[in-house]
DNA sequence: CAGTGGTCTAGACCACACA
DNA sequence: GTGTGGTCTAGACCACTGC
């Protein structure tokens, strides 16, 4: 008896994996039911159900019930992108943090930010910029509009001393949000703020966040040169 | 009796995360254990265990074997980052894809290749620039780097007919990837391909791909101007 | 309607980490 | 050592959904 009398999860989720990379288990196989393969691989169907359950969230294969498990013709990749606050990914880095505010203003949404984040025209928001520095240099602007109406609170807090962002997560987390990034082009501005050339390449982060299906913010990052996001799988 | 007679692990899952929001379980608490939770909540420890194990995933709480368990201080927010093949990112826009292939040559690693993946230096390399047209719009262009060593196969087809990175997808899916994004000012060679302006900001990846630890491939993507990368949670 | 995955239970043993 | 989480088991019932 070799018995390794144990069976784990990881066990038949390597086990899968290895059928369907091998090609045992083409794209678009049917694998078998959860009892079949406790049978076949000597275990608890509940073990057989955790392997499975995982790498149907890992995208591999495609669960439904009655109509059985499908490995996925086109296994999309995805990788974890941790969105850290900034006062933390620059500590972690080993840097010194330093934040100041550089402006706040109470003013009515303009249009486009009362579409993109589904707020009444008009609608009384708070404009924070603020900037971040990595030992001193500059390392992101933030340009943030606040819904005074979906957290009036906001009004009272001096955010010369505490950053939008952290207070924001301490007090009012999100429940969902969006994320995108893309590649801009710095104007004089921000250029000035940044420390950057005109026209130099910048990645830059928006962000819009809910809480219950309540707009809450919208918030433009604006990196230094050369910032690199990354992440692996 | 209200007997809701099953209690869930996403019912605990919701409890716990209400009582850590609403500042019941402060940042720092060390929460019970889990046969005490399971009592209280009137379930088996495996459903507290499930519930528990899904917020220690999320970043929620922390656990530690003897040291029970935590909510953590700094809830570090994550996305899940889709990447997606090139074509079906375009076919799914709904826009026709085309692909072309630029150039193909064999080649002596560059220092900066076999230090950035681990190749010996000199290591063969096969080099592959293409270009993938959405609508016969410039989308994507790709400079990627291929180990003959490790994957010889790859001298043997002809890619002017597939794509690189879906041959490799199909051929030798990777187990390990680095993955990154950052803003980058492109060049006039660049901008020829990309039907862009010297100078305008495009956003890049790097990916570096290993299959059981061996070093296999390393893709530079430039990004049409105005792309933008977007997920949510 | 019947089959498949989804989940709960109660009990057990194991592995790690702190004291 | 000893307590906490990590996992497996065997059995059960449920819920969705394709036929």
């Amino acid at each position: 008896m070799s018995q390794a009398h144990k069976v784990t999860y990881r066990d038949v989720k390597d086990q899968i994996l290895g059928r369907i990379c091998d090609k045992s288990w083409p794209a678009g196989t049917l694998l078998p039911g959860e009892v079949e393969l406790a049978s076949q691989f000597g275990c608890a169907r509940a073990t057989v159900n955790r392997a499975m359950r995982e790498l149907a969230e890992e995208g591999i294969i495609d669960r439904k019930r009655k109509a059985g498990t499908r490995v996925v013709n086109a296994p999309r990749r995805h990788i974890k992108l941790e969105i850290p606050l900034v006062s933390q990914e620059i500590e972690q880095s080993g840097a010194v943090y330093r934040y100041a505010l550089v402006s706040r203003t109470l003013v009515a949404a303009p249009s486009w930010l009362s579409a993109r984040i589904g707020l009444e025209p008009e609608a009384e928001v708070l404009n924070l910029q603020t900037m971040h520095y990595a030992n001193n240099a500059p390392f992101q602007f933030e340009d943030r509009w606040i819904s005074t109406k979906n957290l009036p609170a906001v009004l009272e807090v001096d955010f010369s001393k505490v950053c939008p962002e952290e207070w924001l997560q301490a007090e009012a987390p999100c429940t969902q949000a969006d994320v995108s990034f893309t590649a801009a082009t710095v104007d004089v501005r921000m250029a000035r703020f940044m420390s950057m050339v005109v026209g130099e390449a910048a990645l830059t982060t928006d962000l819009t966040a809910w809480v219950d299906n309540q707009p809450l913010t919208f918030a433009q990052k604006t990196f230094a040169g050369g910032y690199r996001l990354s992440s692996n799988f």
